[in-house]
DNA sequence: TCGCTGACCATAC
DNA sequence: GGTATGGCCAGCG
């Protein structure tokens, strides 16, 4: 293939559909290598295409977002995901910690179906 | 040209 | 059940 696998994942994440997610892990299976996750978000990281490539529908295998790194703040992320209707579910509960950050996103409803 | 690091995921102890 | 480490591959210095 002449497109790099950076190429691909751009590809890739560009086709998720607003309201749905998709995780690295699945990302690299769609790019060609389940194993590439991480190179996943290396590419990512490198954005060439900012406001094109939705970052932010790419989240973690247990629905979670990125630490710190975002693209202007976790919660940014949560506000472009939910004003596309995907649904998040605060970790919360057993402590009374009313942390912002550790909101998952549903991945069992808002999960990216080929 | 070679080596290291890195938005991960899975398995082992 | 939680924590720690390994392994895969590609881009960058």
């Amino acid at each position: 293939m002449s497109e790099s696998f950076s190429s691909r994942v751009y590809d890739v994440v560009r086709r998720i559909p607003m309201g749905k997610v998709a995780t690295y892990g699945q990302v690299a299976a769609l790019a060609g290598n389940p194993r590439n996750a991480r190179i996943v978000g290396y590419a990512l990281h490198s954005n060439p295409e900012p406001g094109v490539i939705p970052c932010h529908r790419v989240v973690f295998r247990d629905g979670s977002l990125a630490p710190g790194f975002a693209f202007g703040g976790p919660e940014r992320q949560r506000a472009l995901l939910e004003d596309e209707g995907v649904s998040f579910i605060p970790p919360a509960k057993s402590h009374t910690n009313a942390g912002e950050e550790g909101w998952l996103v549903d991945l069992q409803r808002c999960q990216w179906q080929e």
